[in-house]
DNA sequence: GACAGTTGTAACTGTTTGCTTACAATTCTA
DNA sequence: TAGAATTGTAAGCAAACAGTTACAACTGTC
């Protein structure tokens, strides 16, 4: 009786390509026509699926939540690494080459409800996947002081990262500068 | 022969109401007209000062930088405190309330060239304040190990902050833990 | 092949906005 | 007080942009 309805295959065709637009532009920078040329249709296309340029907006930053996380548990630690470790090391290394970090940067600045509560639901899940596996990590290295909260570590290894993203936009500091600043310094200050 | 130009006059009088314009809408958000009439005069007297909204922002970025340094500067440490204590102590309780980092977001997705190296010039700045400051903090306490690296340290402090930031924009966590995340994880983790 | 739902194309619209221009009021000097 | 420079006011313009509408082309079902 329907036509198959492609919409859904769509969506998860364009998101990718409307991250990564959104990450070049910011929210205020991209515009819709530019979308659509990415995504390779009319604007009216895009406007099918979601309501408006926030509702992509959304569903870029809950797109970018899940491929996090997605990537995360894609990781194999190697052998006498926990995973924590693992994690630095490739986001330490990889991290930031999809610039994703624009796209949070930019939100934070959107007053949208909707985003708001989007950006909210993202720190909080990244947060509570690094504790549980700094915790874990605490656990394999049988490491038990009594001063140690992985709640405090855990925000402050992400601080770390952010302020790797904003070296790296600025282009202050080299690579493997910013490599020390979110590997080494995390193991050393929060993980020891 | 001349008549008194008072537009330098003008300009300092502006600044701080523009920072804090453009920190309530970020760049794209901020009108010439709001910005014009949050000065009480019309857009033309802002363009008989500044080029255009660019310069206007940049002039905002020089302006949070040497705020934020004569604020430091001005800083008297209690008895015992040293002065990376101090800036600590109210940096952490004050931080933000005029939310000048919504600025520095905002500025760090324009692609302005101007904008790029005002920015950078404010993060190398404050950088080196803090390094310097924890340097001295070390002296003062007679720490000496080896490892310690007061360059690593001040921007990992930064990082802290800049996550103490996000938490506040995105209301995730109370003021006091926001604090702790700041103060005793910079103390325990940076300057021991 | 008819027809109903869906997809892609193209042109359009109302609004917003950065910036300008024309001009009147004011201020200071001579 | 004449006159020149400067200041404030108001209106306006051209461009950009989010979102819409009308319509043609396609697809699958009966």
């Amino acid at each position: 009786m329907s036509v198959p309805r492609l919409n859904e295959d769509k969506r998860d065709h364009f998101l990718p390509l409307i991250a990564q637009y959104f990450s070049d532009h910011g929210y205020d920078g991209a515009t819709t026509a530019g979308i659509a040329k990415t995504c390779g249709v009319r604007q009216n296309v895009l406007y099918r699926i979601w309501t408006d340029k926030e509702a992509m907006f959304v569903a870029v930053i809950e797109f970018i939540h899940s491929y996090t996380i997605e990537f995360w548990d894609s990781i194999a630690p190697k052998k006498g690494e926990t995973k924590v470790e693992a994690i630095l090391r490739l986001q330490s290394k990889d991290h930031g080459s999809l610039r994703y970090y624009r796209i949070i940067f930019s939100g934070l600045l959107q007053d949208s409800k909707d985003v708001r509560k989007a950006l909210r639901r993202l720190y909080v899940g990244i947060h509570e996947y690094i504790e549980r596996a700094v915790e874990s990590h605490r656990e394999q290295r049988r490491k038990t002081s009594g001063k140690f909260n992985p709640d405090v570590a855990a925000w402050g290894m992400m601080g770390l990262a952010a302020m790797a993203d904003i070296q790296r936009e600025l282009r202050i500091k080299s690579q493997s500068s910013r490599e020390t600043l979110l590997r080494s310094t995390s193991l050393d200050g929060f993980l020891n």
